[in-house]
This record gives C-alpha cells, structure tokens and sequence, in this order.
DNA sequence: CCCATTTGACCTCT
DNA sequence: AGAGGTCAAATGGG
C-alpha cells in the first residue's frame, strides 16, 4: 500500500508537470526543443507509473536524497524526490512539533524542475494543482536563495496545507517542494480520499472516486465543463473525454491512464481493498 | 473592494 | 543568540 501512495505521488507528479505545460504551453511556442524536453518528462514520469503498476518495484533505500521516481532511462534531472519523515532529521521533527502543532507528523520533499519558460518570466516553482498564497519569505542559512511559504488559498475554509519552496542551491532549476499538512479542502460534491499514512503530507491528493479526467486540464478553449473549482484547483472530472479537439498531452496521460488493466480510473488503479 | 504579495517584526526552539 | 517559521500591516492589481 505505500507502494500505491508512491505510484500515486508519481502519477500526480506527472499530472503536475503536465498542467504546467498547459499553463506555459505559449510560451513554448517556436520551442519544440523545449516542448520535447517536457512531453518527454510527462511521458516519462507517467510510464514509471505504469511500469509500477505492473510490477511493483523493490523496497526503497532509506529516504533522504533519494530519487524516488527515476527511471533507468531517464536522463533528464526532473525526478522529484522521496518522502521524508523520521528519516528527514531533527528539524523536520522539531519543525513538525513547533508552535501550532497539529499532528506529529512529517513532510512530504520533492524536487521539482523549474518551468522552463513562465509568462512574464516570473520565477515560481510548478503549479501542482492547488493554489497556493504565499505568506512569508525567508533567507535560509547557506542558501543562495530565500525560502518561500505558501498556505493553501482555502485556509478559510479550514485547509491547513502548506508548502515550502526553496530554490536549490546546487542546481537554481530545479525547485526543492516541501509539503506539510494535508488539505482538507475540497469544494467538490465528491469527497475527497485521503490516502492513509505518513502520505497525507504529500503532494495533492485528488478525489479517486471517480475517474481523473486528465482533459479537464486542457479545458482552455475546450467544452468539457468546469474542472476547475473556484480556487483553481483542478477537480475530478465526471469524464474522461476532452472531445475531438486534438490534446496530446490529456492524449497522452490518458493513455497512461488506460495502459493499465482496461480500466481507466484511479478506482480501477487501486481498487478498494473490501469490495 | 477584495485578494494576493511583500516584508519587517515577532515567536519558538535549539 | 541565531535560525526557521509565522504574522500582519502596507501595498498594488484586477
């Protein structure tokens, strides 16, 4: 079962990068060079999910540096990285117990690639499907570059998520994603399935109960409903289609998606252990 | 007017 | 005392 909350951290990843192309896609425009580089990421990070699924890997090496999500025959540097809790040291510990503390938990770290091109240039880590408010910036002790903290935009609603991002030091494009608290937020009627274990932490957790409509992302010009919600976060969607408009990379993770067992939803993916 | 960002001050822990 | 994390006032954009 951690290997699903690991499979399902992969596919998500992948879902991330690809509604990040989604948001830079113009900007990629007259860069099929760049535009490659990211198909082929998607590509990749959904095919290690697939391969998960069908055989499932070894035990992990004891968290840390880690690369979680790397395939053999991936070359680039956009692996994200593993979970960190016990293993994650004092201060995540003492972190996790300072001043509010909620649970005593830990985080979720993963390393994400800098997009490659944003408009206006803006240097902000991957959009990772939820929106984010930034609420402080720090300079962190030997680090080139300041440390930013975002809440999750529902925190009204009673949603204690809350990211850091740091910009690594060793390689400024790649960002270093620390996930904390799990949402709680979810203004779907579909509620929300929140995978057990020290993974609450993780990067987003979508609704699994029905099927992830990875087109919903490409939804720009296309009619297939309101997938995202009014936070911007995108939500599942009743369906998988995205019509006959041609969308590759929806094509392509839905494929992905539909590699494994004929069945096309997260449900079929991890289906409920009692059913 | 509402909301997000910025940024300095403050809090907590080691 | 220093560092990481958070708060909240000021500011700006839509």
């Amino acid at each position: 079962m951690e290997e699903n909350q690991e499979t399902m951290s992969l596919i998500l990843h992948g879902c991330a990068l690809a509604q990040d192309l989604e948001s830079n896609i113009a900007g990629y425009a007259g860069q099929p060079e760049l535009l490659l580089a990211s198909c082929d990421r998607i590509s990749d990070v959904f095919r290690q999910a697939s391969n998960r699924l069908r055989s499932p890997p070894p035990p992990l090496p004891p968290i840390g540096d880690v690369t979680l999500f790397e395939a053999p025959d991936y070359a680039g540097p956009t692996t994200v990285g593993g979970t960190d809790f016990e293993a994650a040291g004092p201060s995540v510990q003492r972190a996790a117990t300072r001043r509010k503390k909620k649970d005593s938990c830990g985080r979720y770290t993963e390393r994400v690639p800098a997009p490659a091109l944003r408009a206006g240039g803006a240097d902000i880590p991957p959009d990772d499907g939820y929106t984010w408010r930034k609420y402080g910036q720090k300079d962190i002790l030997g680090s080139r570059f300041p440390r930013n903290y975002y809440r999750c935009t529902h925190k009204n609603y009673g949603c204690g998520a809350k990211k850091y991002v740091q910009r690594l030091d060793e390689d400024p494009s790649m960002y270093e994603v620390t996930y904390r608290d799990p949402h709680t937020c979810q203004t779907s009627p579909t509620p929300i399935v929140i995978l057990p274990g020290p993974s609450d932490f993780g990067p987003p957790v979508v609704p699994l109960s029905t099927t992830i409509g990875l087109g919903s992302w490409f939804s720009g010009s296309l009619d297939v409903g309101r997938a995202i919600d009014e936070g911007g976060r995108s939500v599942g969607s009743a369906s998988q289609h995205v019509g006959d408009v041609d969308c590759p990379v929806a094509d392509l993770a839905d494929v992905m998606f539909n590699s494994v067992s004929g069945r096309s939803s997260m449900e079929g993916i991890f289906a409920p252990k009692d059913d």
